[in-house]
DNA sequence: CAGTGGTCTAGACCACATC
DNA sequence: ATGTGGTCTAGACCACTGG
């Protein structure tokens, strides 16, 4: 029955927070099906269609996948189409769809700087992990990728296996480290290629390069990667849809 | 009762689709409340909850807004918040919100090169109007905007009417040429400034600008306006959302 | 075949806005 | 008080998947 109250939240939404507390604390693995409809509606003494309701809110932010006929199952950055598509819009110009391939530049240890530290809701100073790589398409090198963790959060984080590792930086972090990338923001720029940037990417140094900082979100809004990405835009392009 | 048959289509959709119509007939103009959900059910003999399920779909598509208490109104450029934000991506760094102001540099007839006619879905040589623009925040020039739209669509278009306009652009082709902008691809790159370009938004040649380029569509997924755009990204950025 | 999500209905009630 | 969209329920049936 609904709670009639002055801070008001529909039956369905207060669901949808239990659901949603129940894939934080792991009850369901990133692919998994969760239980049918059905059983949640008795499980929490509800109707089907407020489930339902739930779920598809659940769905709508990406959480879960509804398959008909199948189940609902646990989102994952493993098995997405071809591995990529959910956070990455950098597009060949032409249309053939290339699987960009990942090349690890370097990793250390460092402690975050003011800036980094503001907007990773980290203390100035507190121990991050720095990663930086190149992706290719096509053997072309086209984006520059420094990456910011919270050491804590990504500890057994280690270069080799990540080289090791076939398949999305996000799903290395899924399965191995139990960390889940659910929602991110961009902003974009045009800047001017540094030298160090210039020659991991194979142009001129002053060459106009797209940049693109993101900030990563895992449940409860918490952020959880920055990243800066440097882009060759001469034959490739960042898409985006407006709706 | 459904359509049982090889190419289902759920009853839900088929009234979205005929809603849709109606919209683009112009039955109710931008805005405007459309029928209340009971009154929808019964002129297509469906039952309440199917039309709302078509509105929501409707609703995720921005095509309407649902306000609780008020009805279902017709989604307009004209009253959006600070009559902007559907479309436009460039934020001051900062965070302050400031309402960009439109200078019109100039305007004139063309024809449509193969590029443009091919996005527009034109035959090459098609008659186009082709509007320049500086986008000022706070009185600094940060976007210029080459818009190319086909002419006999936008008949009745004049350089004094746009500049004696309060309000967007959008708005103004809506209220005022009945063309509606429903949704828009987009593509960004950096490249460098241009003289012309750099004049007009007070940098050095070869500064590096985000040029975005926009595709621009209405009822039917027909594009209806091409755009490319050169932002100065020293003091703003192009903000995206990854959900 | 059984089980899943998806659709459709009918009715009751709630929250919000307006008069 | 009335009308709007929003929630919740219960039940029936449909479409899809896999054994």
């Amino acid at each position: 029955m609904p709670t009639t109250s002055p801070t008001f939240q529909p039956l369905y939404l207060q669901i949808k927070t239990l659901v949603e507390a129940a894939l934080e604390r792991g009850e369901w693995r990133p692919g998994e099906a969760i239980p049918s409809e059905m059983l949640l509606a008795t499980r929490f003494g509800v109707s089907q269609g407020t489930v339902r309701k739930a779920i598809n809110a659940l769905a709508a932010g990406n959480l879960v996948v509804r398959r008909q006929g199948k189940g609902t199952f646990v989102a994952t950055h493993t098995e997405e189409k071809a591995s990529n598509f959910r956070f990455l819009r950098i597009r060949r110009d032409g249309g053939e769809e290339v699987h960009p391939v990942s090349r690890l530049v370097d990793m250390r240890r460092a402690k975050a700087g003011i800036e980094i530290a503001r907007v990773l809701d980290l203390k100035p100073g507190a121990p991050v992990i720095v990663l930086r790589r190149v992706l290719e398409y096509a053997g072309e090198p086209v984006l520059f990728d420094e990456i910011t963790l919270p050491a804590p959060l990504f500890r057994g984080l280690s270069k080799a296996k990540l080289d090791a590792y076939r398949g999305s930086m996000y799903s290395y972090f899924e399965t191995q480290l139990g960390v889940r990338m659910l929602r991110a923001q961009e902003r974009l720029k045009a800047v001017p290629a540094d030298r160090y940037a210039a020659a991991l990417l194979e142009v001129e140094p002053g060459t106009p390069l797209l940049a693109v900082e993101r900030v990563t979100f895992t449940y409860g809004e918490r952020p959880v990667e920055h990243r800066r990405g440097l882009c060759v835009t001469r034959r490739h392009h960042y898409a985006n849809d407006l709706g």
